[in-house]
DNA sequence: CACGATACGGAGCTAAGATTCCGTTTGTCA
DNA sequence: TGACAAACGGAATCTTAGCTCCGTATCGTG
């Protein structure tokens, strides 16, 4: 950010949020690609004004992911709140797929994760691991999860079925995606959980 | 392509050849960003001859995407011959990741399908798609896969782990993530076959 | 309400990279 | 070997999209 939040005039604070909103808006609906005079004609302010509180794209891009990888923690911490760990776990899965389903933009972002530099992530990052560990490691406790399930391996799956999502739209897909990582190609069928919703 | 190969004069054939050679090594490994002039200095043409050649970027890249679905098809033809169901399918799952794994164009191609054309590929893919239909049900007769599984479900599972293999590189993980696929993250840990190789 | 500071708008600059054009060179065939 | 079509090379062109600049408008304080 190039500006300080607080000393913020008030047409400025309703135009920055303004903006985040239309970058919200578009970079889910667009995709990464939007162009910043698009983003600015939606949000109805002129390009300078964007660039004056995201001096880059990819700032602006990354306060946008930087939004999801908190909401991905938020939704760790209220998974953490259910006693079974079984649905603990499910639930912050499939609760942070549904999350992305519609955003085309982060999905294409995550998986460009290594492309652009996302200065400023690692703390949010580092935050969603946490919460997740734990979440994890009762699941392991309880058996309900391989004893040997670590938090890069729920990276992996969820960038897994986050480009599935991208690039095989329609929630069937993806659904059947995690139902796949979760029983295992080999596993022989077993009665799924019709739970969830 | 631009040029019928039979009438094609013998520098002709001679450059397009090393044109596609340098566009697999390139696209390889820089992914699909290089550019046009550094695959004609690497293929020690001028961009012209590159542009009479392929038409456009994406008709090169398009020619390098259908030399790999051809392979894979290959690939499943050569898992065909193999009697046991189970080493079938886990040699096609193997053999094909392994063919991607040192090109990161492909893996961004294979991602990017849909902002592309790929126009001409279908026929490619369905032949693909038959070898592989044969390989799954026979898998699944036997019982060594569950028997829902589908060519669909297949692909969903390649495009994850093709997406593993880009964003987290290192071949450890991927094998992790094909591991994970198909035995599991919900199943009991089993002796994993270390067989393969 | 006046005035300085803060923000705004958007035309235009610039870079990057794909593609074209045309004069020159090379293969092929008689 | 001579002649012509087929190919080549690569400078120049065109296009797209990010970003800058500076004159103008708006806010907030005394």
């Amino acid at each position: 950010m190039s500006i300080d939040q607080r000393t913020l005039r008030a047409d400025a604070r309703r135009n920055r949020e303004r903006i985040m909103s239309a970058g919200r808006e578009l970079f889910a609906r667009e995709g990464p690609h939007v162009q910043m005079d698009e983003i600015a004609a939606h949000a109805g302010v002129g390009i300078g004004t964007v660039y004056r509180h995201f001096p880059t794209k990819e700032a602006l891009l990354t306060a946008m992911v930087r939004e999801r990888f908190q909401e991905f923690a938020e939704i760790g911490k209220v998974a953490e709140e259910i006693p079974d760990p079984r649905a603990a776990i499910e639930s912050v899965i499939l609760t942070s797929a549904e999350a992305v389903e519609g955003d085309s933009g982060f999905q294409l972002a995550m998986m460009g994760a290594n492309e652009l530099e996302w200065e400023g992530i690692e703390q949010d990052k580092a935050a969603l691991s946490e919460v997740l560990a734990r979440i994890i490691s009762r699941a392991a406790a309880a058996g309900v999860v391989r004893e040997d399930f670590t938090v890069e391996d729920f990276g992996m799956m969820m960038c897994g079925i986050t480009s599935t999502m991208y690039y095989q739209p329609g929630a069937a897909n993806w659904r059947r995606h995690v139902e796949l990582v979760l029983h295992g190609v080999c596993a022989p069928v077993r009665e799924l959980d019709a739970q969830a919703a």
